[in-house]
DNA sequence: CACACTCCCCGGTTGC
DNA sequence: TGCAACCGGGGAGTG
């Protein structure tokens, strides 16, 4: 599951390969045309496939960034006005950067590959995604998509912390466990349930513990481990875990500097780790050192 | 208006 | 071997 050091790695990779380019046409898979058909809004939200298809073309890529866990691919047309393709990949979205479909590896990727950018004959970006969670929606501005002005500072940029405080005195959240309040992208941009997890088991804090029964003084030791969680995975290529790919089905090594994310023995006690949903998300804790 | 709750989108994986 | 249940980021809809 692609979370802030995913993306973080994808948008990396992307940055060199694709900055520049001028997309000439764009396929949309059978599939998801059958689907948007049916009135789902499958991966290409909010529009059409016609109107989606028949915009991009005679766009230039001038600029990618991550904001949160989203691609921001910032566009130019021919006359010079800027439009944004936004891109979320989901549970099992992944960019590839080919000559030809076949040049994508694997196969349970190559054969949901759903969207492709052509920036030549030989010469593309694919969108894939086997569970079809992702999305892509070409903008104006950020504006034109709300929530996307509802997410939370960056959580290196100055200000993230003070958002971060300030929410947790809501009533909205006070009484919410802290997991669930710390992967709110509301109150932390980016931050999963891989990195929820292991900030709270660094600080030995109950995933379950309320908001409300945690000091401002622990509040902000938690927002610096997850920073510093979320910065030691970037480092480290991110957490390749099931479905998540880098660019091109590249591979992080995050995954094994996990401490408590989907163990089945704490670290620390050797104690059997125990397993509780929270907001609907499976979370991995020990029952002995976390409080 | 703020909040709580449910639903939906999928297919690979798991378990009976 | 078959098949139903399960999982999840995050918006949208309902009460
Ligand atoms: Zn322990």
């Amino acid at each position: 599951m692609p979370e802030l050091p995913e993306v973080e790695g994808v948008v990396r990779g992307l940055q060199p390969v694709v900055t520049g380019k001028l997309i000439k046409s764009v396929d949309v898979s059978p599939t998801i045309i059958h689907s948007k058909e049916n009135g789902k809004e499958a991966i290409i939200k909010g529009a059409d496939v016609e109107s989606f298809q028949s915009a991009l073309p005679g766009m230039a890529i001038v600029r990618i960034e991550r904001r949160s866990k989203y691609i921001y691919f910032h566009l130019k047309n021919q006359d010079g006005e800027s439009f944004l393709l936004v891109s979320h990949l989901g549970m099992s979205g992944a960019w590839f950067y080919v000559r030809s479909l076949d040049d994508i590896m694997e196969e349970k990727f190559k054969k949901h590959s759903h969207v492709t950018l052509h920036f030549d004959e030989d010469d593309m970006l694919v969108y894939a995604d086997i569970r079809r969670f992702g999305e892509l929606r070409l903008l104006e501005t950020e504006a034109d998509y709300p929530p996307l002005l509802l997410m939370a500072p960056e959580p290196f940029n100055k200000g993230a912390l003070d958002h971060y405080l300030n929410m947790s005195l809501l009533p909205r959240y006070e009484n919410k466990p802290i997991k669930e309040f710390i992967m709110d992208g509301h109150v932390v941009s980016g931050c999963g349930n891989i990195y929820a997890t292991e900030a709270l088991f660094n600080l030995r804090i109950h995933p379950a513990r309320k908001v409300k029964r945690i000091s401002k003084e622990r509040k902000i030791q938690l927002f610096h481990e997850i920073v510093a969680v979320l910065l030691d995975s970037i480092e480290n290529g991110g957490s390749t875990i099931s479905d998540y790919r880098s660019i091109n089905g590249g591979a992080g090594t995050m995954q094994h500097r996990l401490q408590m994310y989907s163990k089945k023995n704490c670290p620390i006690c050797g104690k059997p780790t125990k397993q509780k949903t929270i907001a609907g998300r499976t979370s991995t804790y020990c029952g002995s050192c976390q409080k």
